[in-house]
This record gives C-alpha cells, structure tokens and sequence, in this order.
RNA sequence: GGGGGCGUGGUGAAGUCAGGAGUUCACGCCGGCCUGUCAAGCCGGAGGUCGCGGGUUCAAAUCCCGUCGUCCCCGCCA
C-alpha cells in the first residue's frame, strides 16, 4: 500500500510483527464496546478489522464514537492481555492502544445493521447501497469480482490478446432480444440502440487483422429481469481469428480454470467434458446440464409403447416418446406430490406419472393398475430403483418430455449450494429453431457458421451449426461460435431465416460488403461475469455480485432512474410523449 | 403479457387462516451505570396512518376488491 496522508497502516497490516510500533489507522467503527473506563472499538477497513482500545481517562471522545462514524486512532501495536485474545479474528491476538482519535466524519442512526445476520429487504439494500458494499458479503463479493476479472485479463493478456473497446451507441438491429433505444439529436426521428453484444464489431476487427481480441463489454437486453439476468450484464468478449472450435475451448478452458484458481483456489480438472446439445438434451432435457449430480432420463418407449395405460400408449403411437427419471428419496406426501404434477403441467406437460417403490419393492402410483406387472417391473429395473425413491414418468412430443423431467430433475436434485463445480461445454447446436409461427430463428445468431452449408440449404432444421456454450452447474455461463467468414454463406443463412436480400442488404449491407475484403475464419465467444462470480459466491442471484443492479422493474431505489425528463431535452429531441395509455 | 409469495416502529420477525384497544420478541436508536470486551452486560426511555385507496361489519393489521412496491416463476431472453 502506497503512502497516505491519513494513515501509516491497514487493518489488517496490525499484528505480533508490528508490536511497539506507532500506527495510525483510518477506518469506519464496526462496533464500539463501552464499558465506562475502557472501551473497545472495532476499527475497519477495506482489508479488515482491528480492535483500538481506549483506556480510562484517556480519549473523552471514546464515548461519543458511534457506528460507522469515519475515524483515524493513532497510537501503539501491542499484543492483547492474556487470555483476551480473539481467535476469530485475524488480527485477533493484537490491539492498538489508542493515544489519539480523530472524528474523519460522523454518520447518523443506519437504516439497517451492517452485519450479516439478517436478510434486509432488497430494496433497501438498494436505496442504500453504498452502505450495504460495506457488509461482509457484499465486499467479499466485490472482490471476488475484481479478482475474477482480473484473471482473465491476465490471461487474456499472456495470450496475446488485444484489449479494443467497441461503441455502445450503435445500430438497431430488430432481430433477438429488444434493443435499448436512444434518441439522436442531430438526426431528428432516429435512434442509437445499446449493444446486446459488440458481436458485428468484434468480427470487423478479425477482417482489420487484430487476431486476437478482447473486452469486457457491457451488454444490454431490454427483456424481463430474472434472478439471473439483468438489463445490463458485463461479459468477457473474444474472438480469434485462424481459430476452430476447439482453439476457443481450449482458451476458455484456461481462463475458466485462472478464474476459479484465482477465487476459489482450487484446480479444476481439464479437458472439460463435451456434450453434444443431442446427447444433453436426451439425458438431462435441458442445453444446459447440471453435471453436479445424476438422475439422467431413461427412454422407456420401447417398454411401454405395448402398454394398456393409454397415456402411454397413445402418445407413441402419435409419434412421441415416453421417459422417466428415478428422483431418489423424496418426500411423498400427496401434497407434494400433486404440487410436483402441477409443476409439469406448467412446463408444458400433459401430465405427470409418478410412483413410489416401497419397502417390499411393489409400487404406489395411481395409475399402477394399468400397468401390468411385467411392465412394472421393467419400469423399476430401467430407473434403477429402489425402496423409498420416487419415479417420474412423462409422455408425448419428445422435446416436451425431455424438458419437464428436466425442469423436475432439477426440481428435485439441484444441490443448494456451489461447492462443487462442473463445468461442461455443449456442442453441435442446432443451426436453428422453430418459431411460433411456424419459420425458423438461429438457435445462437445468425452469423454462426453451420457444419454443412449445402446440407442446411436441403434440410435447415436438421443442421447442425458449430456453435457451443460453457455451462457451469446448470447455467449458461456464455456461447459462442464458429463465424461465417464467407459472404455467399452469410446470404444463404440470411434467406433461409426467411430474411431477403434487400432486407439483409439494408440492415447488414456494410456487414455483408465488409465480409468481401478477405476476412480471415474466425470464432469466438462470451462469457456472463455477473453468473460466473455469482456462482462463484454462492450467492442465488445475480444482484449481489452486481455493485448497484436494478430492480426487476428496471429501476434503481437509490438513484431514482428511469426518470421523467424536461420538456426542454424531449424538445431538442424532437419527441413528443403519447401519454396517457393506461387511462 | 400471465401465475405465485411478501409489505406490521429504523431493521428482522410473530400476530392475519379463526375480525374485538397497536399487542409481543430480538436488533438498532436515546439516556444512565459499568476497567478486558469482541453480537459486551445491566437499568430506563422514545419510536408504528399495520404500503396506499375503497368496500363488508357495531368493530378490520386480520375478510373482499383495486392499486403501488418488491421477490420468485412461466412467456420472453437471436
């Protein structure tokens, strides 16, 4: 630590080594403990605590020290009585024995304590923020952040990595998430949009011969907040170009692991896993697999397409599929039971099967009567099960069963907390997706290359792009891609999205005109700093690693924002409000 | 756009299902006592339009309707 006009010493610098010395220590009082004669403050800082103690008739002002008051003590290091040591704490077996104090700043009565012990209301947390980074949590979470950002730049920049910032008022493109829109001034009736990721420019700086580059980008994405998305998130962005798929997993494997050795302290093993999104999809009925524990789905089909119990049997012969999985024990009350088949329902299934093996192996399920015994046997044997676990069985369309027993799967076995982590990368996306009605969206976007350009002219759904996500426990730490390098294949994958050439000429005529200038193949990706950290953390939701995050309404108790603007900016703008829509 | 939970002194909770005086507990705050504490302790005190609005009722924190805020989930997130 560099010099300072305020103190000679950190918190956390006081211990045996320093004993007889003179320190001054600057900090906010954690706790003040007044006992008449002497008094206990617990001074902290950024790097931790230390205890000044006031001796009788020393310090007047000992008294009038209240919490997170701002102040400098100065006096001498020395180790604490016999017997008062404090192995809590890290600088627990020394004190500062205060010979001067000075008040930097008082602070009036908190809205809420400053400790860990109760879960404040979030939007007082929010309102005051500034105040709640001063908690334990909320600065180790902060520093972890640091940490983690840090390392990857680091490697980043050992790679040979180009850090270049790209423009976050740029064209908008109607495609994918909304767009963040803002007014110009200069040109009257158009509008910037904020970046939902710096994608086009990253792959404008492989075609100006950059190689090798990086940023971490602040992306935005006007859609509903979750506990794990907000409008504005950070992402570590890359692209390297005379790369291929497995150059980009095997850098991101390296600033996977920096990350995590640089948080965690721990090493994780390489090469990660590969999955095909086929092969996640068919075990665990999510692109996202959560590795930390098994409870795969089991194809049951073949079994019970015979079967008398139409729900089944009906199902496969409309062309669909029955699976099941084996959730282990589980609590089997009815209630909970019931609340688990309404749970599937609300995912999309028609209904739920469950049964319960007990104690001499026969099986509790309403629908048991159905099925004759061969098939329940089969059913037990195929799920492995045994007495007190619980069995969940779907039928129908197959990308439906898959994710409910999926959801369920993660329901009923997702571990509460992230001691272990399993990262895993998903590969062999599908080039696209259906849409409501009936045309096809890119699965990632639409400048990722697909494996077979003139299989996916033949048959777009079934093609496979080479696209790729990181998943870390279960979320989707970030994706990425090989890029169309090629502009005649970026027109094809145009007009099969049902995209014109006029209309791609004149929303991506400048990106497609740049395509023809020798653009080197290239891939890339993202990855999500506020989940990583989080998951890091162990904190449930992204806001607690986020410093000042916004409500799921958008806005932000301590700043006010979004706000009303004056009549005066709207005018320069040429904007007139359309008020009045609810009335 | 939809479903659900929550809203009670500054903070956290109990009370709400089953209506009967703003009742209770912990922390904080204010004052006093106290020379080895570390969530210090002991004594005393202040502090609330039960989110807001309407309705039902002799009577509403409690029941009903609406609304606002917040959290979780579905849709959405190329």
């Amino acid at each position: 630590m560099s010099k300072s006009t305020f103190r000679t010493a950190r918190a956390a610098d006081i211990s045996k080594a320093r004993e007889g010395d003179t320190v001054t220590v600057a900090g906010w009082v954690s706790r003040r403990r007044d006992h008449g004669g002497i008094a206990f403050v617990d001074i902290r800082d950024a790097s931790g605590l230390v205890q000044a103690v006031i001796d009788p008739g020393e310090i007047p002002a000992a008294q009038d020290l209240r919490m997170e008051y701002c102040i400098s003590v100065t006096g001498t290091v020395r180790p604490r009585p016999e017997g008062t040591e404090n192995p809590q704490m890290p600088t627990g077996s020394v004190e500062i024995g205060v010979e001067s104090l000075t008040v930097l700043s008082t602070a009036e009565a908190l809205p809420f304590m400053l400790d860990d012990r109760v879960d404040v209301d979030e939007r007082t947390r929010l309102q005051y923020r500034y105040l709640d980074l001063r908690r334990p949590t909320m600065a180790a979470n902060l520093r972890a952040r640091s940490t983690a950002v840090a390392a990857m730049r680091r490697v980043m920049d050992d790679l040979g990595f180009l850090e270049v910032e790209t423009p976050t008022l740029i064209a908008s493109t109607p495609e994918g998430a909304r767009d963040f829109l803002v007014p110009s001034r200069h040109h009257k009736g158009s509008f910037y949009a904020l970046p939902q990721s710096p994608q086009l420019f990253k792959q404008l700086l492989m075609i100006s011969g950059v190689e090798r580059y990086y940023q971490v980008a602040k992306c935005y994405r006007d859609e509903d907040f979750r506990s794990d998305r907000q409008v504005e998130f950070a992402q570590l962005d890359l692209e390297g170009s005379f790369w291929d798929r497995d150059d980009v997993l095997e850098t991101l494997e390296e600033i996977v692991c920096a990350v995590v050795e640089s948080v965690r302290g721990v090493r994780l093993s390489r090469p990660f896993p590969r999955m095909t999104w086929q092969e996640a999809m068919e075990t665990y009925g999510t692109d996202k697999p959560d590795l930390r524990f098994g409870m795969p789905i089991i194809d049951l089909t073949p079994m019970l397409a015979p079967s008398e119990f139409k729900a089944f049997s009906s199902a496969v012969e409309a062309g669909g599929v029955v699976r099941g999985i084996n959730a282990g024990p589980q609590e089997s009350s009815r209630s909970k039971l019931d609340a688990l088949v309404e749970r599937a329902k609300e995912i999309g299934a028609r209904g739920l099967v469950w049964m319960v093996v007990e104690d001499d192996g026969a099986l509790r399920s309403p629908v048991a009567k159905f099925l004759s015994e061969s098939e329940l046997s089969g059913i037990k044997s195929a799920l492995q099960a045994g007495p007190g676990d619980l069995l969940l069985m779907a039928a129908g369309e197959w990308r439906t069963v898959v994710e409910v027993l999926g959801e369920l799967r993660l329901d009923l076995g997702k571990p509460a907390r992230h001691e272990e982590l399993a990262p895993l990368f998903v590969i062999d996306f599908p080039t696209f997706e259906k849409t409501g009605d009936g045309g096809l969206a890119p699965s990632h976007h639409p400048f990722t290359a697909p494996v077979d350009v003139s299989q996916m002219e033949e048959d777009p759904e079934n093609s496979i792009s080479k696209a790729y996500d990181l998943v870390l426990n279960g979320s989707e730490l970030g994706s990425g891609s090989v890029r169309i390098h090629d502009a005649g294949v970026q027109a094809k994958v145009f007009e099969v999205l049902g995209i014109d050439s006029e209309t791609a000429e004149r929303r991506f005529g400048w990106f497609l005109e740049a395509l023809r200038y020798g653009t080197p193949p290239h891939a890339g990706f993202a990855i999500g700093i506020d989940r990583f950290v989080s998951i890091l953390q162990n904190e449930p939701n992204i806001r607690q690693v986020i410093p000042f995050p916004k409500t799921q309404t958008g806005s932000d108790p301590l700043t006010g924002s979004p706000t009303a603007v004056e009549e005066a900016q709207l005018l320069e703008l040429g904007i007139k409000l359309r008020l009045a829509l609810k009335a």
